[in-house]
DNA sequence: CAAGTTACAAGTTTTGACATCTGTTACCAA
DNA sequence: TTGGTAACAGATGTCAAAACTTGTAACTTG
């Protein structure tokens, strides 16, 4: 009694999005997944070698979808590199910011997933601190940011601003002044990676 | 029937110290304290109102200790502000992992108490910025940091080494590299506040 | 044989009866 | 009156049995 739809990895992403939103990270099991796509759970299984495997699938898209925004603003070379810096930054918090006010359920897989030393966390990190790298690479290039290494300066910034980014922090992000916080420390941030105006 | 020793605050807090030590937060009951002293268990409630103020008293004192410790190097004005803000911070970092290494049981007892938004959390966190504007104010005394507001730049600061002292990034104190990393953040910091030597 | 099913072992969560803990009150002794 | 006890109600935690979940395997069908 084959399904109507022939059931695809893509449809089983999808289902799995539902009902992970709908039942949270904990309750959402895959049996529901399979009931939801009017199959066996044998079916799903088919398909991802394991519920973990599934979970990583549906976060790592979710992930996706905002990481491109956020290289879009890292590669604008329209703006000045400092500035991207700073816009760039405050867009990281913002997109998280939005995620858990939107997407709370799956913003807690994710935090699972972290938890759990996922690829899907470091590749995520990983990502953010290539396009990070890449602005300030822009930036030793056209002599508007002082750096020798773009890659260990991009960590030792990522560093500094962990608490606008890192998963454990995300209660914070709630609090109205985080943004204004973000905003002081990249202005100390710039003032030391600044080549002077009049040396 | 008395107990032999009268039972003051501080015998309350000593055993408490021990039961939270040797059965960790989650198992500690005021019943096993008050059995430590060989008393009943509503005796200790007329010392303290509640479990949870007695566990708040406990932590408190426990970061006393450290407190004065880094307070001696914050006041130590025989060191340059410059390089006192440095080792001050590595101060901090050193002693809490020293702390979640020797004393993980009231390590745990101190986060439950920061994620449950008790004033022992606050006031602890009070206190450090505390010593980091006095740092930073003695800099802007000398001249050699600059600064408008001590106050605001130690906030910034705070912010900016969050990685290294807020809790929730315990987990990440065990990893080798960490003394590294702050040191690298402490240099672009300190290249921010810095008050250039040849203008 | 591709795409699914049913059946099942092993592990994990829920359930519900029972025990323990917290915090209060009424009482006792020096 | 100070410093303690014993007894209690309600909340919380524990533990074993039952129900569910995960993952696998042998089976069915176009």
């Amino acid at each position: 009694m084959p399904a109507r739809t022939p059931l695809d990895a893509n449809a089983i992403l999808a289902a799995t999005e539902q009902i992970l939103r709908r039942h949270g990270p904990d309750k959402a099991t895959v049996v529901d997944v399979a009931r939801a796509l009017g199959v066996s759970h044998a079916a799903v299984y088919k398909h991802f070698p394991s519920k973990q495997a599934l979970r990583e699938a549906v976060t790592r898209r979710w992930l996706d979808r905002n990481r491109d925004a956020l290289a879009v603003i890292a590669a604008d070379s329209a703006v000045p590199p400092v500035q991207r810096l700073r816009t760039w930054l405050h867009a990281v918090l913002a997109v998280k910011q939005a995620k858990i006010r939107e997407d709370p359920e799956l913003f807690a897989a994710y935090g699972i997933l972290a938890a759990a030393h996922s690829s899907v966390a470091t590749d995520h990190v990983a990502d953010l601190l290539g396009q990070l790298t890449a602005i300030i690479a822009d930036g030793a290039a056209d002599g508007s940011l002082r750096t020798d290494d773009a890659e260990a300066t991009a960590h030792v910034v990522f560093n500094a601003t962990a608490k606008f980014h890192h998963l454990a922090h995300a209660a914070e992000w709630q609090h109205p002044g985080v943004g204004a916080e973000l905003d002081e420390v990249c202005n100390l941030l710039l003032e030391g990676l600044h080549v002077p105006t009049s040396p």
